[in-house]
DNA sequence: TAGATTGTTAATCGATTAACAATC
DNA sequence: TAGATTGTTAATCGATTAACAATC
């Protein structure tokens, strides 16, 4: 076990690994090699290693990793080992379509809340939870002790919703509004920037090969 | 004008340039440094410059970048200077909010048709267009030759999708579904995994500070 | 035992940043 | 001219990959 800061790039490959053990475990295996994990992802194996070595021995020489073992291991990592819930803010279809997909999650994170500032929505029932209103956005936030808030308000309104986020005490952002949000040092935000995704794909579809 | 490979990670950050130029342009701004693009985006004016300079010299020594020449410029070099058209699979509610959210984009580039497998939703309005059944879904793309497609299926249902698409014609994907695709090194596919964003961001909020 | 595979060090590769001459 | 800022080379930093001893 070593004792470096862990780059963002692992630790955005645990979360594929896990995702891929968990299928296998599914398909009835009991072992796997970093071999087999890099051919599935096609990652190389000696990253598949090295990513897991950050964070302990998890293998065995000549064998390879326990694949219950594991997904224990990674999902405590992760934290994921416990419940981790989740506020999201923006009841419009991107919102309503994350909250429902999260229904079927059958993992500890759970979105438990849903914020809009829209008067007619408030009140309403998306995916088994009624929306709330902006104005009880932090107090909500600070009584259950959230951590994450996912932002899908349209891009002029996110900069307000991340400020009381973080004033409230949120850790982490999610963000698909398409703008850069200003937080402080210790909020780590993730950026889900749809239309720049496909900006970007547009450069390859007519230069292909490169 | 350099003739080198340009990285992933040079394409990626041009849509984010062309965003934040299309804002400055709204507030008037005629001209802007790279050391002011940096601070707004958090980036070292040493990279915006280098990226930039992969594809020309865009720029006046002692006064920095016409914004409008700018705009046109990335415009050029991602494609978005003509029209980029884009089909959609999965009208279930990522797809539909992706599609409505499309509606409202001033860009090039836009989604023109939506596809899904099942019979209730096909022929239904969405976002202004009728949902099409799959079986249409490669016609569609050699005859209106459809270059990027949008995956918005469940996880079982994607691989088959890509396939489809990919024998259509289609040479760049963005995919939502949670499976890493199997497609020919000349189809490009960008991951949209919500649910892995989220998952690393639980490594944060308990590990701050790393 | 022989074959397989890990954990880890060293080598390589690539991306970011600093520095600065050129020049507006 | 003096100050500002680009484009680009060189230096640095960091991430990926190769190689291999240890060992199941």
């Amino acid at each position: 076990m070593k004792r470096e800061k862990i780059s963002d790039a692992v630790i955005r490959r645990l979360p594929v690994y896990l995702r891929l053990l968990s299928h296998l475990k599914r398909l009835g295996f009991r072992t796997v090699s970093s071999q087999q994990l890099g051919k599935e992802l096609d990652f190389n194996p000696a990253q598949i290693r090295k990513d897991l070595a950050y964070f302990g021995e998890f293998g065995r020489k000549g064998i390879g990793y326990d694949v219950d073992y594991l997904i224990k291991k990674i999902d405590q990592i992760l934290n994921l080992d416990q419940p981790v819930h989740v506020v999201l803010v923006g009841a419009g279809k991107l919102g309503q379509a994350i909250s429902h997909y999260n229904v079927y999650q059958k993992d500890n994170m759970k979105i438990i809340a849903i914020f809009d500032h829209t008067k007619e929505r408030i009140g309403t029932n998306v995916s088994g939870l009624t929306i709330r209103p902006i104005d009880e956005l932090q107090h909500f936030i600070t009584e259950n002790n959230i951590r994450i808030g996912i932002i899908t308000v349209p891009d002029y309104a996110a900069q307000e919703i991340a400020d009381k986020m973080v004033s409230a005490g949120i850790s982490a952002i999610l963000n698909f509004a398409p703008v850069v949000l200003r937080t402080p040092e210790h909020v780590r935000v993730s950026n889900a920037d749809v239309t720049a995704e496909l900006h970007s794909l547009a450069y390859y579809v007519f230069n292909q090969g490169k």
